[in-house]
DNA sequence: CTGTATCCTACGCGATACTG
DNA sequence: CAGTATCGCGTAGGATACAG
């Protein structure tokens, strides 16, 4: 239904060679990137890699979601084609989510974000701890 | 400014080889996946793209942002030693914000993520107006 | 041009309670 | 177990005005 924005969907965002991507507010990688950036998104992502994950499990193991924002963001990621939700008809219910084949290929991308991270959180740190010191 | 977290920061966000990594909200990889989701951080990186670039240009080309995002953006940034700051002693004041070596190797997963946005958004369009027009 | 200082609102998200 | 429904707060962030 609100797929029918009269407003043009930036198609191209690659100029040439060059990445200079679109960036207006409108552009789908601006939309795609706001979920991804939204606050747990990411982290079920990347917790879902290649096995699938109960729901309480996922929210034992994510520190800190309520079990709203777990429900919302996997009903997001579905929505998205990212994420499989399979309901087992037993009692109690049982219901696990898994990655897509759209997902796993977002996967290996977050999870080198992931790794980035890991591998740098040293150098943010000291910088972090020079700013403030220059700063002061 | 008074940003003094004496929380802990866990050190070890990973067990062995396995990616399992940590997940608290205390730890790092948390910390720094929360700056790179927020709103604009992401865009800034993508758009520092081994050039360096000024501060209207850069308010210029991000659609959407207002003044005082950008600044508290790059203030975050070079707090984080990803992006530098450049002032030339130059009347109208010019300052100049570039990507760190840091902040370069940052921008390359950041680009994947982008690229991959950019390859995808068709079968996400896709997937959206499947879930939509089923639960309907 | 490149900011900083206030003010203020929208909404993301947590807490809690209830249901199949 | 796996949700949904409500309520309410905190804060990210926009608008605006002012400054070096």
């Amino acid at each position: 239904m609100e797929e029918g924005t009269s407003k043009e969907p930036s198609h191209s965002c690659c100029t040439e060679d060059a990445f200079q991507w679109d960036t207006r507010e409108d552009c789908d990688v601006r939309q795609i990137l706001d979920r991804i950036g939204d606050k747990w998104s990411l982290l079920v992502i990347a917790l879902l890699d290649n096995r699938s994950m109960r729901f309480t499990e996922l929210k034992k193991t994510i520190d800190g979601i309520s079990q709203r924002m777990l429900t919302v963001t996997l009903r997001q990621l579905e929505r998205d084609g990212l994420v499989s939700r399979t309901v087992h008809p037993v009692v109690p219910p049982r219901v696990d989510y898994a990655l897509t084949p759209l997902g796993v290929t977002l996967h290996a991308t977050i999870q080198s974000l992931v790794t980035w991270t890991e591998s740098h959180q040293t150098e943010i740190a000291v910088a972090r701890a020079r700013y403030d010191a220059a700063s002061s």
